[in-house]
DNA sequence: CCTTATTATGCTCATGTGGAGTATAATAAG
DNA sequence: CTTATTATACTCCACATGAGCATAATAAGG
């Protein structure tokens, strides 16, 4: 049969003449202090990685290995991203073909151990422009949206400029279109696109132009990119959030994280008439008058939820 | 710096003592006679793939060289779906890692070739239960319920007992659950877990209790599973039907469509009102009077709206 | 020609959800 | 005792969604 023959086929030649290899590459995201946080390895800002060997038994399994050794973390909840596989995107030539299999981590920051390499820098670090908490950042007002307005002026004929201007309009919610936040990976791909970072200017002469946020290594800001849109995306339909928060903690904090998530501020009150009306949490009985003000009811996440219903989730 | 000589050990090693191969599979859909259908390869139904080498410039450009050349079939929408690198689920013991980069693809099926080994089969003949347009197939009821419930009584105790009679009643809809027709690879992977499904039992002496469907080839089953709940999730937020549409068709012709991959039956004056006002479609001003009473407006999908709305969908 | 079956299409109505505002309660700090 | 801050309850409205009834236009059969 053709397709038998086609796979054993593919199996005598399998470790002979493809020299692939598979990278583990994972974006591992906390909250703390109201601000989204992801572990990055060394100061070329590299994310935890590894290539995948035998001896894993698994791909996640393979990853929590490599991330447990440069970070000393060990990983809870875990979800793969995307595979990549761009040659032109990792920044050298080699003739070597690398696939990257990235995944999302969720943890909290204080089961963290210390070590030398590794920081927990704020996500917005790399992405200004993904911050509207306090409104619209004046970076994109006063440098993003000029430049990305000159870049689609700049195409070869007026179909493509007002092609170029609709995507940036759509992505980045400039004239009437709405901010999305979950288009984060998109908003990059355009910067990418218009040689407004870094990483697209590998091997080319810099034109100076580069918008604000620092460059990753290969391209691993893509990949956190990718883990963001993922991630803020999904905690509008599964109870993602409460991997990220202590066991005991008020809806306002909860608020917070989703807002610090999200890089929107939400309706106070509508934000906790969702949560209690899906039953996401219940009260320990405790307050917290950390704040100053009226104390607030401490809750916990209602774990039974998990069985109850796959879906649900915050805003 | 740690994470350099990390990656640099990795490039050291590459192509020398991981063995690893790559192969990309494709599920291939599109929509006949109000079936959904899917390209399969040989009688042993395989989904069309091959191994990722060199030679391709992409993961998707090596896709679409091999369903090509299995099929004749040149590929249009394409999106990934998962990668999967589980030893224990393709159903040969070798010592080398097979990693499986899956992808969806849409099609029309009057572009089709000829070509003897390749056949169109309705994902229904694979996932039986799937299909409820008429109603709850007799096979769930009669069948699939018995048991599944059954293999939850057979657990150790009581607790487990109880966690698997609710994991069933979500995935399936039992009690007073709702039917979720997005859930369809959970179905399936409970019915693998349940031992169920043929692919469960390689290796193993057959229990004969299987649950009527056929195999597929390796792991290939539960990659379609993953490919129909995508694209039952994603019909609803972005206009992707419109792939598996002629040029010109009614709104009847489009809601059996949409039913025929959702596998449930949908209120027509709803959908009419939900695809008119999105603006999805434009008149084309003529009739159709194929079916026999009143003749219907032809329409056709407004291309315009993947510029204007990334999101937008049907129901 | 008239009835019946079938499909297309327009309109209504109840319900629920989500965005946004107002009002009140309970605390800390000056 | 005032002010600032936070928590919490309640209301209102626009809009989407599920479900039904009514009417229009055709083919097929008597």
């Amino acid at each position: 049969m053709q397709d038998n023959a086609t796979r054993t086929g593919k199996r005598e030649r399998a470790g002979k003449d493809h020299d692939v290899s598979v990278d583990l590459i994972a974006v591992v995201v906390a909250v703390a202090d109201q601000e989204p946080r992801v572990l990055t390895i060394g100061e070329a800002n590299g994310l935890p990685s590894g290539p995948f060997e035998l001896g894993h038994r698994s791909l996640q399994f393979g990853l929590r290995t490599w991330v447990e050794q440069q970070t000393g973390h060990r990983l809870g909840y875990i979800e793969q991203l995307y595979t990549f596989a761009d040659r032109d995107r990792i920044g050298d030539e080699r003739q070597e073909r690398v696939i990257s299999i990235s995944y999302l981590a969720l943890a909290r920051m204080d089961q963290v151990a210390g070590s030398p390499k590794r920081a927990w820098r704020s996500w917005y670090d790399f992405f200004p422009w993904e911050d509207r908490r306090a409104g619209i950042p004046l970076l994109v007002t006063e440098i993003l949206q000029p430049r990305l307005l000159a870049w689609a002026s700049g195409a070869v004929d007026a179909t493509f400029c007002g092609e170029r201007r609709r995507r940036a309009a759509i992505a980045f919610g400039f004239d009437d279109h709405d901010w999305n936040e979950e288009f984060c990976l998109q908003r990059y791909e355009l910067l990418y696109e218009a040689g407004l970072v870094e990483e697209a200017m590998r091997g080319r002469e810099a034109n100076g132009a580069l918008i604000p946020g620092p460059a990753m290594i290969a391209d691993h800001r893509r990949i956190l990119a990718t883990g963001i849109a993922r991630l803020r995306s999904k905690i509008k339909y599964r109870p993602v959030v409460f991997e990220l928060m202590p066991p005991v903690f008020t809806l306002l904090q909860l608020q917070r994280t989703v807002e610090a998530l999200a890089g929107v501020t939400v309706h106070k009150q509508n934000f906790r008439r969702l949560i209690e009306q899906q039953d996401l949490v219940e009260e320990t009985g405790q307050m917290s008058s950390d704040t100053g003000g009226r104390p607030a009811k401490l809750f916990r996440f209602r774990h039974a939820v998990l069985d109850e219903r796959p879906s649900a989730g915050t805003k």
